[in-house]
RNA sequence: GCACCCAUAGCUCAACUGGAUAGAGUACUUGACUACGAAUCAAGCGGUUAGAGGUUCGACUCCUCUUGGGUGCACCA
């Protein structure tokens, strides 16, 4: 049952002359302290009909309002406020949770339809940084909620594996490459030429033309070239399938830049055609003047292309081969420039599916304030945080629980699971500055509060040595529980916010609620101890631990049993 | 110069999309383990929401301007 619903349709009977049962619902809110009820209606905007002073009208409103469900309706001000019949509620939402279970909260609003999410997408032949690890988890969190809603993820990983940055790599190797140590310590030294290349090219320009030359050779199929490329890309891919296990995330597809080399030709065909082409200084541009864009530059004056040719191309593909009800790009907000322009572009071809797609963008790491630069070799490598953070966590549960069963594994589970809560924790676009303390915190809003309060619900339950009964009163009516109560009855409209805003963070900001307030009822009410409500208690944690559980889940981290 | 993002407690961030006394965490001070797990809980301290106007019953939220920080701006991705 949903109880603002019940409101809105409760006041419409009073008021219904004034307004329609949709427009009370809107009007309601959530009072911020507990003090005030549960859900609550500002009057103003009856004032002017009325002609009467706001308190007046809630006045006289809340005398004429009784119902079952509500255990009382107080008049403060110009408010109206209502406060739930605790009883009801908390069993009706209890035995709910103990029904469906991880299931508690999905919805069907997606009907099976896909959604490609572009993310992660590191460049090979480079380590991947903290950088790539918000694209990662924001678009592993976000699969993850899209499907708790009905919608069918396809998560692809857009490999970095073509462009310009291998002719630069393929001119350094050649120059300062040793194949021992690249089979050594693959990215590490593939990243040395990297940084090396950038550092003598400020001298010795004419190495960035031939860089651009031997791209070129790549791209026309020139044998050493494509030999090389392809050592290094299979060299990358097997480190970076190292981090990903770390983390847990898989992906439905690696389909990369290079991927889509052979599927360009169609696109450009497809832009003379419709005349969109101009030359400019040798290049080929299409005008983006009408969206007040720059223009989009689709291939160089030696005849090579571009970034944005590829994502036409791979925009069309995915459209073609998913038949997208939106496909998402999660990739930093400094490319929103380009996601402008390829959208644009993708209209003036006449494909109106370039609404469907959806930049969502975050906001950028830097350290000491400044940012990290894969040229100038100026980076945090994510594994070495992922390490770090398993190392403290190791100690941690070596100082608090060393009998614990299987150390290494919930080590990495509480430590991987800071680094990334500590990443979707806070809105998307907010930047942040990379400091290792802050990021594999344990105690606060974090991940590993979330967990440990998961834990400690599960340790009550292995001491409880009983189910919770379906069929008994799980009523409860003291105001810790309460708390709890109304916590877990806001889990499905979570999802669905965080679905809408495509922001991770909602659900990271409901698992530290519902942790804190589980926490405080923890400290307060002895679940375990002889008491008219102690069914009910138990099924309350239960169900705290099905939704952690969830959330987390939803969020990319593991809920270990104990810890 | 043009475009986009951002500015809230010392620090990191919330605030139901225009509503009540702007809330958490952290840091600091203090209290609670013979107790269902102290990675916890409780209390205290901490604010002219960058500044100035405007819109209205009402603004952290919407509009304009100013200041300060970040990111882009065609042959990188």
């Amino acid at each position: 049952m949903d109880y603002k619903t019940l409101v809105a349709q409760t006041l419409a009977e009073q008021i219904g002359d004034v307004l329609s049962e949709e427009q009370i619902y809107q009007l309601l809110e959530k009072p911020k302290s507990s003090d005030h009820g549960d859900i609550a209606f500002p009057v103003f905007s009856l004032a002017k009909t009325y002609r009467k002073a706001p308190q007046q009208i809630a006045a006289d409103l809340g005398e004429k309002i009784s119902n079952p469900a509500f255990e009382k309706v107080v008049v403060v001000g110009p408010y109206l406020n209502f406060f739930l019949n605790k009883e009801m509620v908390s069993d009706e939402v209890l035995k709910a949770i103990l029904k469906e279970g991880a299931a508690y909260g999905n919805q069907t609003v997606g009907q099976g339809r896909n959604i490609p999410i572009d993310l992660s997408s590191p460049n090979i032949a480079k380590p991947i940084s903290m950088g790539h690890l918000r694209s990662t988890v924001i678009g592993n969190a976000i699969a993850n909620i899209v499907q708790k809603i009905g919608y069918n993820p396809i998560k692809i990983n857009h490999l970095g594996d073509w462009g310009t940055q291998f002719g630069k790599l393929i001119v350094a190797y050649k120059l300062w490459g040793d194949e021992e140590k690249v089979k050594a310590e693959p990215i590490q030294e593939l990243l040395r030429l990297y940084v090396q290349f950038h550092e003598v090219a400020e001298e010795k320009t004419e190495l960035e033309d031939e860089a651009r030359a031997w791209f070129k050779k790549l791209e026309d199929g020139d044998t050493e070239a494509t030999e090389l490329w392809s050592w290094f890309r299979e060299e990358s891919l097997s480190e970076f399938n190292h981090i990903y296990q770390l983390l847990g995330i898989e992906f439905d597809s690696y389909n990369g830049e290079a991927f889509y080399n052979d599927k360009m030709d169609e696109i450009i065909e497809i832009m003379e055609e419709k005349h969109l082409l101009q030359e400019n200084r040798g290049a080929e541009i299409v005008d983006l003047e009408k969206y007040n864009l720059n223009p989009a530059l689709i291939r160089k004056s030696d005849g090579a292309t571009l970034y944005i040719t590829r994502d036409l191309a791979a925009a069309l593909y995915r459209k073609r081969n998913y038949d997208f009800a939106q496909s998402i790009y999660v990739v930093g907000n400094e490319q929103s420039n380009h996601f402008k322009q390829l959208k644009a572009v993708l209209l003036e071809m006449g494909f109106d599916w370039s609404n469907d797609m959806v930049h969502t963008p975050f906001g950028l790491i830097t350290q000491g304030g400044k940012k990290l630069s894969t040229r100038k070799g100026k980076i945090v490598l994510l594994e070495e945080v992922l390490n770090e953070a398993t190392k403290l966590a190791k100690e941690q549960i070596s100082a608090k629980n060393p009998d614990l069963a299987d150390k290494d594994a919930v080590a990495k589970d509480v430590g991987v699971g800071a680094v990334v809560f500590h990443d979707l924790k806070n809105d998307r676009m907010n930047n942040f500055d990379f400091v290792l303390e802050e990021v594999v915190r344990f105690e606060g809003e974090t991940g590993p509060y979330v967990q440990y309060t998961h834990a400690r619900s599960k340790s009550i339950l292995r001491k409880a040595g009983q189910t919770p009964n379906h069929a008994a009163s799980l009523a409860l009516t003291d105001p810790y529980s309460w708390e709890v109560i109304k916590v877990l009855k806001e889990f499905p409209e979570t999802v669905m916010k965080s679905y809408e805003k495509l922001e991770p963070s909602v659900i990271a900001k409901h698992s530290i609620q519902l942790a804190q307030y589980f926490n405080r009822f923890y400290a307060n009410v002895k679940v375990l101890e002889d008491h008219p409500e102690k069914e009910g208690r138990i099924a309350l944690v239960e169900a705290v631990s099905t939704v952690l559980k969830e959330d987390l889940r939803l969020l990319g981290l593991n809920a270990p049993n104990e810890m």
